[in-house]
DNA sequence: TTTATTTTAGAACAAATGTACTAATTAATT
DNA sequence: AATTAATTAGTACATTTGTTCTAAAATAAA
């Protein structure tokens, strides 16, 4: 394995474990057993580290929120695309922990993540028509309430696991799968007959808390 | 002023203005006037400050909060709370900004935030069951549907001031005013006839965009 | 083999920051 | 007035962290 590789892998295991604030490029050299002046050869800083992991989960996660524009869109579909990106998020969750700090630091990273924004509300929005179109969701019942939706969908997705942080103790995929329902559920209420249906064959009560 | 007072109010502003990481005990006893070794026989560090602002804000936000128990519950005083809520949260938003990080540093924040937060689950339960009972809302639709909206609004509650800083270079009122709206937006589809017909008082439609 | 390039280790430096300490000054109390 | 307590300024120190630099070692290219 690349010496690269293995400076990135071992900064995002101590990037999610000790935070962006505790890892340092000593550290990290160190897990690695580099000198950190080697780190800074191929590395400047922790910042470039952030950055590039940031765009490696970029890259991996976009396959998944294009799928928005399939034609043939399912309502399942939607729903295990959208586990895997939360399962990925999590891989990666040092970046959404402190998030906007970071991006108040890095400018390209602000800049990037802005111009992806936009593309996500987009692609959040025809999604939304897609599920309509199909029978899967009932049109919007007042105007601009599915922009405050895909608002929601927004904060949510982008910050459930910092409020995972804050609230719980525990950690793994007991709270991916409880964040993650409480997201899907934003749609339940738009949902179709049918769409109700499928709704609850997905998420079968039992234990919905945590 | 007592000097305990102008320290906290410059360090808010600070805080605020240049976020907890740039503004320290120097920065903030240099705009004060007097030195720091002065403001650390009040405040032994930036963590102190943190926490006394924190308790600041509890203080201040707990009325708002407790309203969800009074009998008469009306959703036009639930909105009105919930906007007197923001526009607070909103002078304290660098707390908000990077919670998760000093609540990972501060034990004392972290013990007291977990504990308000699960008096604030009940409230919003309570609160809910109110407005059931004088026939603004329906029934829960699903059994636990309930318990996800109020994981829901926690989390748009606590979040939204993160996520305007990443969306957007604006500030002040007016994104106050609309992720207030996105997140009363969460209650509409659960409305009674006449709750929807109250909301739509509330929240005329229009520029519903930022 | 020789030469050039890349990679690595380690030292050194500068800046920032929390923290502690001393002495002076002010305010309060007896 | 005398004494005690509270407040303030200023200095000094230790630590951490990013950053730079030099020289050695390894690798690739000629």
């Amino acid at each position: 394995m690349k010496t690269k590789d293995r400076i990135l892998k071992t900064a995002l295991r101590q990037f999610n474990e000790l935070g962006t604030d505790q890892a340092t490029v000593r550290s990290i050299a160190e897990e690695v057993g580099i000198s950190h002046g080697n780190l800074c050869y191929h590395y400047k800083n922790t910042d470039e580290l952030i950055e590039a992991l940031y765009l490696q989960l970029v890259a991996e996660i976009s396959p998944f929120a294009e799928s928005a524009f399939r034609p043939d869109i399912d309502l399942q579909e939607v729903w295990e695309q959208s586990w895997l990106t939360f399962q990925l998020m999590y891989r990666y969750r040092f970046l959404l922990l402190d998030f906007a700090r970071i991006i108040r630091r890095i400018d390209s990273m602000r800049q990037n993540f802005r111009q992806l924004m936009v593309v996500r509300r987009q692609q959040f929005h025809h999604g939304l028509q897609q599920l309509i179109h199909r029978g899967w969701m009932e049109p919007e019942p007042l105007p601009g309430q599915y922009d405050h939706l895909v608002t929601q969908f927004l904060i949510v997705g982008n910050h459930w696991i910092t409020e995972s942080t804050i609230q719980f103790e525990q950690e793994g995929e007991e709270v991916v799968r409880y964040y993650h329902r409480a997201m899907m559920a934003l749609l339940f209420p738009y949902l179709s007959e049918k769409g109700k249906q499928r709704h609850k064959e997905l998420a079968p009560d039992g234990k919905s808390g945590l």
